[in-house]
DNA sequence: TTGACCACGTA
DNA sequence: CGTACGTGGTCAAC
């Protein structure tokens, strides 16, 4: 496996140069970027290798502008991640871990400025084992030796994290993770298609027309708060979005709440106008602020896609995040998210993921038995003896911890037919009250304590019990998010030829951009690499996933 | 200017 | 006392 390893790696800007290295066990070549992108696609062609970099966004943002598609590769920040459960991953960090160097001992990398000391010696790595920390953010990375040293050390890494037990743990993680990190690249290069007319009209709908200048915008926003104190005689002056001033101009109307938040002020929307036309105000004012005309000329391009930076896990249970509100759009404007010219959008999402989940990583034989069920809380339900929203309430509630609501004697019906399943959730729950890691089934590294100055486990039972309940949740939401990243990395190579993309991640729904020729092709792949993913990632589990596709020319067309 | 809190959109 | 994320608003502390 080694022998296919390929490191790519690029000198950052602050060098100052544009150099490129390649370097494998017989290949040392060093050129400029766009040389470099052309020997990248021939390479890969001929050798299909795994390519190896520090990180995607440093080392292969170039490649991926050039539009290569890149199948294998090994991200060593990644795979930090993964591996150790600390968000940073900087190449000081990465060495430090692969050659067995506690973290606290690296020293923080001096910042980029022009009075940065930059040391002429040739070593990359000084006499405390370190990587040297300005070989990035100085300018020392810049000459073609220096380029092929950082290569050299890249693949040193490589090995020892390929080495390392949970390597062979859970050999499709490494893989994966590093994929997801290049498709966040690609995500970010294609953008969410849009219908620019379309979007612009919800928006006016919503938060009026576009200003025209600054005066313009702020009459539109007294318009807007107008209509709401106009309910409010003698309280004009009332600031809507001073949550404490609205509490007293509620108060004033005879309305005692303890906060102002939507579900608390729902229930006086039937009684009272001044309510009503709050909650109003409320939605028209999310959209005018975060989703208004400005989000709109900030994120969307001359090309009609919607753009914003993407991550391929978060500092947590290692979901994908994604800023521009690409993540969370309401649902109002997703009739605005459409395909483009001779093409469709295809969407997808992953049916009852979490229960699957647990079923996949537990190995629980009744409960991967009741997921061959296109609704798996149909066999639940038969099993416990009670109705479906029943067994739906208690399954949600074992794996969420929710204590509201009758699941009480059901949850004693779980033990009961799925103690192997109820085992997996409750080993969590009870390391994270010690305040103890957890892995996912992936092996992700999930601490439940942020650091040595939180609080002591067992000395805050409400602290331990709510790194229980993290910890229980990070099992199934992390591994839910490792098979969803197994799902979409496979996709990304065989949507390829057909000349599609994925153009949104949102946890278990894909969406992808396709020509329309091409549709009930793509619709195949999603479900036949679904199956395959999940033979992959649990073999010997027969564990069933199911997604639901469909072909849309608007977001807004799906079930959902 | 920064960090805390509120509030709310998504899964 | 489900969990998680990103965003934009206000306020108090600098």
């Amino acid at each position: 496996m080694s022998a296919d390893l390929l490191a790519l790696v690029s000198a950052p800007p602050s060098s100052g140069v544009d150099l490129t290295a390649l370097v494998g066990s017989s290949l040392r070549w060093v050129g400029p970027a766009t040389q470099a992108a052309q020997r990248v696609a021939d390479l890969e062609t001929k050798l299909s290798p795994r390519w190896v970099w520090w990180s995607a966004r440093t080392d292969a943002a170039a490649t991926v502008r050039a539009g290569v598609l890149l199948r294998r590769c090994h991200d060593l920040a990644e795979v930090h991640r993964l591996l150790y459960g600390r968000w940073s991953a900087a190449p000081e960090d990465v060495w430090a871990t692969a050659h067995g160097i506690p973290l606290d001992e690296v020293a923080q990398a001096p910042p980029d400025d022009l009075f940065a000391v930059v040391d002429e010696s040739p070593r990359l790595v000084g006499q405390d084992g370190l990587l040297r920390g300005d070989a990035l953010s100085g300018r020392w990375l810049n000459t073609p030796e220096r380029l092929i040293q950082w290569a050299e050390a890249a693949l040193t890494c490589a090995a020892h994290q390929l080495g390392h037990p949970r390597s062979r743990a859970a050999p499709l993680t490494f893989a994966t993770e590093s994929a997801t990190a290049l498709l966040c690249l690609e995500l970010e290069r294609d953008g969410l298609p849009i219908d620019r007319s379309r979007l612009e009209a919800l928006i006016t709908k919503v938060a009026g027309e576009r200003p025209l200048s600054l005066a313009d915008e702020a009459d539109r926003r007294r318009e807007r708060d107008a209509l709401v104190l106009a309910h409010a005689p003698g309280r004009e002056g009332t600031d809507l979005r001073n949550p404490a001033a609205v509490k007293e101009l509620l108060a004033g109307a005879g309305i005692e709440v303890p906060d102002t938040r939507k579900w608390t002020l729902e229930p006086y929307a039937a009684t009272s106008a001044l309510v009503r036309s709050l909650l109003a105000w409320r939605a028209a004012e999310r959209i005018a602020t975060t989703y208004g005309w400005r989000w709109l000329d900030t994120h969307v391009g001359a090309d009609d896609r919607l753009r914003g930076a993407w991550t391929a896990c978060d500092g947590g249970a290692g979901r994908m995040t994604a800023e521009a509100g690409l993540h969370n759009l309401p649902v109002l404007l997703r009739p605005g998210v459409a395909a483009h010219a001779g093409r469709v959008l295809v969407r997808a999402d992953l049916g009852q993921i979490e229960p699957r989940i647990l079923a996949a990583v537990s190995a629980d034989r009744a409960f991967v038995e009741a997921s061959a069920a296109d609704d798996l809380y149909a066999p639940v339900a038969a099993r416990l003896g009670v109705e479906r929203p029943v067994a739906k309430i208690a399954v949600l509630a074992a794996m969420y911890g929710q204590r509201s609501g009758a699941a009480g004697e059901a949850l004693a019906g779980l033990e009961r037919a799925f103690p192997q399943a109820m085992a997996v959730l409750d080993a969590a729950y009870a390391a994270g009250l010690r305040g103890e890691p957890v892995l996912t089934h992936g092996g992700r590294l999930v601490h439940t304590r942020a650091g040595p100055s939180s609080p002591v486990p067992g000395s805050d039972p409400g602290v331990d019990r709510a790194r229980g309940r993290f910890a229980r949740n990070a099992v199934i939401q992390g591994a839910a998010a490792e098979f969803f990243k197994a799902w979409v990395a496979l996709l990304r190579q065989r949507l390829r030829p057909l000349g599609a993309e994925v153009v949104l991640c949102l946890h278990d729904e894909v969406l992808v951009h396709a020509p329309a020729q091409h549709a009930e092709e793509v619709v195949g792949q999603l479900h036949a690499s679904l199956s395959e993913v999940g033979r992959w990632w649990f073999p010997g589990v027969p564990v069933r996933f199911v997604a639901d596709a469909g072909v849309l020319s608007r977001w807004s067309e799906a079930k959902g």
